[in-house]
Order: C-alpha cells, then sequence, then structure tokens
DNA sequence: CGAGTGATGTCATTGACTGACATCACCGAT
DNA sequence: ATCGGTGATGTCAGTCAATGACATCACTCG
C-alpha cells in the first residue's frame, strides 16, 4: 500500500482534529498536519480536496442511510411520515460512544467560519439528496423540496440540542421531541 | 473620497459579476477585477472581506428587514405567524425590476461550491438572526430554533421558483403559496 | 496655504492548492 | 529470485488569495 504506513488518511484525519483543537483551524497549516501524520503537504492534498475536507470526510455515510430510509418507508406514508423515518434514522450514526467525537469535532467547526461554511454545505447536499428521494417517491416537486428542507431543519435543531445536552439523552429521544414540536408548530 | 473615480465598491462589485458570468469564478483572477476596475488587487480586499464576499454586500439589510417585520408582529401573534409576518417582508426586496439581477447572480453562485457555500452561511446568519427575534418576542428557545429554520426553509424554496419562474409572477405570491404548502405538510 | 484624514498604491510575505515528474514499496508473472 | 507494472508518495516549481507595513495622493478644514 503506502510508502511506509498504511492509512495515512486516518492519521491526517486525526491530525487535523488534534492540532485544529489545539491551535484552532487559522492557526494550522496543512504542512503541520502533514508533519504529524508523517507525510508531506502534497500527500494530504491526495487524500482531501482541501483544508477544511479533513474533517467532514465520511459524511457520505450518514447521507446514504437517510435517503435508504426514506426509500424504505411503506409506500403509503405521507412526504411527512417518510421524512420522519430518513430523520429517525439519523439516530443510527450518533449512539452514547461517538457523542464526545462529535462534541469536539462541532466545537472545532462552529468555532471557524470556513468550516461552518462546509458543514452547511454538507447539509445542503444531504437535503437535495432527500428531495430526489421523495421525488422517486412520487412526491410533487414543490412539496418534496420543502418536506426535505424541514426534514433537515429538525435534524440540525436536534443535533444541536443533542450535543448540549445531558451524557444519558440519546438522540433519539431528541428528535422525537423535536418532530412533534413541529406538528405544534402549524397546528 | 476615492484617489480617482468614486464608488470603487460599485465598480468591483459589477467588475466581478460580469467577470464570473462570463469566465467563472474559478476563471477570475482578484487582480483581474480589480484592474476592470480600475483599481489594484489590495483595494479590492480594503472593501470586501475576500473574492467571495463580492457577491454578497447588501446581505446585512435583507437581513433587518425581516427581523423588523419579526419584531413588529402583534404581539398576540403565535410564533409561526410572526414568522409568516417576517418571510412575506423579504417580497420587498425582490421586486420585477430585480428578478432579471437576481437570476444572473443565482446562476453564478448555484454553479460554484465556494460561492454557494457563502451564500448558505448568509441564510444560516439569517436564521440565527430571526431566532433571536422570536426569543426576544418571548418564544421559548426550542420553539423559536425550528420556527426560524422552518421560516428560512420556506424562503429558500420560493426564492428558487421565483428564480425560475413566469416573469410576471410576484415572489409574494410564491411565498404564500409555499406557505400554504407547510401548512398541508403537518396535517 | 499647510496640516490632517481617508482612500489608494506599492512591496514583501505567507500559505493554500496544483501540475509535472521522479521515486519507492509491493505484487504478480516468469 | 528477479523483472516489470502499479499505486502511493516525495520533490519542485509555480499560481493565486490574503495580509501587514509603509508611502502617496486627493480633498477638506482652519
Amino acid at each position: 500500500m503506502g510508502r511506509w504506513e498504511p492509512d495515512a488518511a486516518g492519521r491526517l484525519r486525526e491530525a487535523a482534529m488534534a492540532l485544529y483543537a489545539e491551535r484552532g483551524y487559522d492557526g494550522t497549516t496543512v504542512a503541520e498536519i502533514a508533519d504529524r501524520a508523517g507525510v508531506t503537504a502534497r500527500t494530504f492534498f491526495r487524500h482531501f480536496a482541501d483544508k477544511r475536507e479533513v474533517l467532514f470526510a465520511g459524511s457520505e455515510l450518514l447521507q446514504e442511510h437517510m435517503v435508504a430510509a426514506l426509500a424504505g418507508a411503506p409506500a403509503d406514508a405521507t412526504p411527512m411520515e417518510a421524512m420522519t423515518t430518513a430523520v429517525l434514522a439519523s439516530a443510527d450514526f450518533f449512539d452514547d460512544i461517538r457523542r464526545e467525537y462529535s462534541r469536539r469535532r462541532s466545537a472545532v467547526i462552529m468555532s471557524t467560519p470556513e468550516l461552518r461554511e462546509r458543514e452547511l454545505i454538507k447539509m445542503a447536499t444531504l437535503t437535495t439528496a432527500l428531495t430526489q428521494g421523495l421525488l422517486d417517491r412520487g412526491v410533487a416537486p414543490d412539496i418534496a423540496a420543502l418536506a426535505a428542507e424541514t426534514g433537515v431543519a429538525v435534524f440540525k435543531v436536534s443535533f444541536e440540542r443533542w450535543i448540549n445536552a445531558a451524557d444519558d439523552v440519546p438522540i433519539s429521544d431528541v428528535l422525537q421531541a423535536t418532530l412533534k414540536n413541529l406538528a405544534g408548530l402549524t397546528a
């Protein structure tokens, strides 16, 4: 595989998280990340498109999982019911073990506008994918777009609440509470 | 004022729009924008924080307008009613005259991931401001965040529909139709 | 008319990112 | 075991965005 040690991408991810948390995103150079991972800066860019992306590798997995859940919802489910299925499926990715990592990562992202931008475009991509999923179910375009936006809004709000919640609150509970709030909002 | 001609910022904005539309964002250098505007690249960065921001100057105005509308809603309005007021107020910024400019600008932004990111963070900032506006009205935090996200979702979906709609459809009509769709979504 | 102010130009530098090309570890075929 | 191919990495040179320091010019006010 690699020239020396395997899993250069993994080492780069860890090095980046550590340095971003320690010195901040702006205070960290790609060369430093690469150094800590035992490679050159050129190799960093072979694994990640840019300095931000190193924190977001793997975000396709969550998206694929939610889209699959959406596709798996009963054919006679309403658009919002199907979206609910997808939103609740996100809980599979955020168990209590990953909570601490999620907190650290989220803290870094929230404190850096550039990283926040990247996070937002990931969410927008998720929205697009879910919209397409609804279209595949035969939902009208306008409704699909709106339902997807709303679903992602629920996820965002829930995730942030979960991050800030006590350690024993599962994210699924937060998601359900937020969905309930949503129902009450328009009633 | 300026060393030579006044309104350097305005000339830079126009030059940027023209070049981005013509050669694409990536194919345009800041030096080229500055050249066309008759200034140096250094001056570009005195007027705009970075190469993206030149397309987003003035976005605070929309936000302030919507927040003001939110604050002006009747004290006994529900959170969603208040948000509706704010969302409908956005129509004041997008009359038929600005439609063509909005289309051109939107086309450039949508075709460039970096610009899309910037657009998204502007929307997120708007969401935050509206959330705060609801908090100021005494709305509970969870509800406020969700209502703001939902309201911005309505605006996003509507704006995109308006951009793609026939020339004689006012954005206020689209906004109202989307709000109606939202009401039907959870019913 | 001269000092002050604000916007601009000039220069040097850092750091993200890319293309071209050389190099090395490993694997499979002979 | 050796050779050639393949893929990941290193090296080098270059572009461009972004910033700090300092000089300069136009305009205004006293």
